[in-house]
RNA sequence: CGGGGAGUGGCGCAGCCCGGUAGCGCAUUCGCUUUGGGAGCGAAGGGUCGCAGGUUCAAAUCCUGUCUCCCCGACCA
């Protein structure tokens, strides 16, 4: 068989792309470091995007939507937000072209008075609209999400996970108290690890980044981080407790009960199409993609076998009794009747694009009244009874998902490591990578020498309490180890 | 933005050193045979060689500039 997807050992990277190049999911578009998300990964999106809603209406969220352009002015209101996200915004600052010699330049005279910034993130415009929606107490919470596209002008860009355009929630909550507002902040970290776990099949670790790590403008950052499997950690989301800081810069004020005027307290939290990119990661081997049945755009493909036109005609009765019978279960499933393509190929595509369940069936299993079923996370296949197979399948689907679940968390614990001194955490992030739980003393000193010295970066501060101990680093105490990795 | 590699039919590549007017595999179209793991044979269509200059009788090939992509850094969801 025809191996068109490099081996993951060989070229992590080339792997990578292969693999988003054959299950068709996106590719390079002419702008720069821009992608096309192609039908295959909108699907994927989508179905990510309805879990994620559900999960944010539950919470008692909504959605809204605001401009795309943010007036320069709003950005540099919060000092810390600008510092961070000013060296990567695209800025708007004529508003028309005129026609010169066959082409087009930009008229000068369109100039604008002030200009517009490509939102790279939405605080500060959502903000200054808040101001207007909060008199009193009982105009809190506001609990809004918006799903939106936004531009950050990146130096260097990958498929899904670093992309200068990229598609994404924030949610942006404004509270009466800070107590709410930190409850809001763990409670949507919480939706994430939820998400990432129950829905991508992706076991991830919560929680706290360092201050170097922190969102431009947060008090504190939640995150999820998840291990890839190359052993590089990838940051999938996160949930930030940002205080009276955005209050503050846009004068977001409300007549407490007790009369007083006092500053909201704000949250924002996000997750981002580069999701899509650690699916990949965690899932997916030398065939193409894997994707949990939760996610999958399509669940189940039958794949009919015949030689002449009479096996054509019953195997596809029997294929369609088969769609209808699951059809009804709710199944997402497609019946790939495709007559220019060959079965070996078909299996082959279907493997590649990441269908958790194949039902092939020829004249042999009409006769017999069977099926060959397919798993794709196992690769292995099973002759069954065409009897109860809507039930068989709904129950494998189940299956399938805890099981990947199971699969990369097993991985990704054989890939942390605990170590107590910097020799051995030297050594295990140069032999083995993954996570590293280790202990540091807190100072943003030790966090930049280590990360120069070694490339790893703290991922976060566990919400888990470890036992306190010493620095590895500089013996200094520390009150629990935190987790370091090798990062996207 | 620094270091390295690469841009040639839709995709993957050869040709470039040593200039002479473009080729291979896959894909596409048509026909026949095929169909339980990426089908076979025959025929056909499709490229101003990333772009812009320059050298030359002649440029995919040499020179200059420029854009883009990939990998490694710095930055970041």
């Amino acid at each position: 068989m025809a191996q068109k997807i490099t081996k993951r050992e060989q070229d992590y990277s080339q792997w990578y792309l292969d693999v988003v190049k054959e299950a068709k999911l996106a590719e390079h578009s002419p702008v720069r470091g821009c992608m096309v998300i192609r039908p295959n990964g909108m699907g994927l999106w989508e179905n990510m995007r309805q879990g994620l809603d559900n999960m944010f209406k539950e919470t008692g969220h909504e959605n809204a939507y605001f401009p795309l352009f943010i007036p320069k002015s709003f950005l540099s209101k919060e000092a810390q937000h600008v510092e961070g996200f000013a060296k990567e915004c695209a800025v708007v600052t004529h508003s028309r072209l005129k026609s010169v010699d066959g082409g087009v330049e930009v008229d000068p005279d369109s100039k604008l008075d002030e200009e517009l910034i490509v939102r790279p993130t939405s605080e500060t415009i959502i903000w200054d609209t808040y101001r207007s929606w909060v008199q009193s107490y009982r105009d809190l919470p506001i609990l809004i999400n918006q799903w939106a596209n936004v531009v950050r002008w990146e130096m260097r860009t990958r498929l899904f996970l670093r992309t200068m355009e990229f598609l994404w929630q924030e949610g942006h909550t404004a509270h009466a108290t800070e107590e709410e507002a930190i409850a809001e902040t763990e409670q949507m970290l919480e939706v994430y690890r939820s998400f990432a776990e129950d829905f991508m099949a992706m076991p991830v670790i919560t929680g706290r980044k360092t201050e170097s790590e922190r969102f431009a403008g947060a008090i504190e950052t939640y995150c999820i981080e998840a291990l890839m499997q190359d052993g590089k950690a990838l940051q999938a989301g996160t949930s930030h407790f940002l205080g009276q800081n955005f209050a503050k810069a846009f004068d977001v004020k409300f007549q407490d009960k007790d009369g007083e005027h006092k500053l909201v307290w704000a949250s924002s939290w996000g997750v981002s199409t580069r999701l899509i990119g650690g699916l990949i990661m965690t899932h997916s081997d030398d065939q193409g993609l894997v994707i949990p049945p939760k996610l999958a755009p399509t669940q189940v493909v039958i794949v009919p076998i015949y030689r002449d036109d009479e096996q054509r005609t019953n195997v596809l009765e029997y294929g369609d009794s088969i769609f209808e019978e699951l059809k009804k279960l709710g199944i997402r499933v497609k019946l790939d009747d495709r007559d220019n393509y060959k079965p070996g190929f078909k299996f082959a595509e279907h493997e590649a694009t990441g269908i958790p369940l194949r039902i092939a069936i020829g004249p042999r299993d009409v006769e017999n009244g069977n099926v060959e079923l397919a798993r794709r996370d196992t690769l292995t296949k099973n002759i069954e009874s065409r009897d109860g197979i809507g039930v068989m399948v709904k129950d494998l689907l189940e299956t399938i998902q805890v099981d990947l679940f199971e699969t990369a968390k097993k991985r990704r614990d054989e890939m942390t490591s605990e170590v107590d001194s910097y020799e051995e955490f030297k050594k295990v992030l140069e032999n083995k990578g993954g996570f590293i739980y280790a202990h540091w003393d807190g100072t943003s000193e030790t966090e930049d020498r280590i990360k120069e010295e070694t490339k790893a970066t703290i991922r976060c501060i566990p919400l888990t309490q470890g036992k306190p101990g010493n620095c590895m680093v500089t013996g200094k105490p520390s009150e629990q180890k935190v987790l370091f990795a090798k990062a996207y």
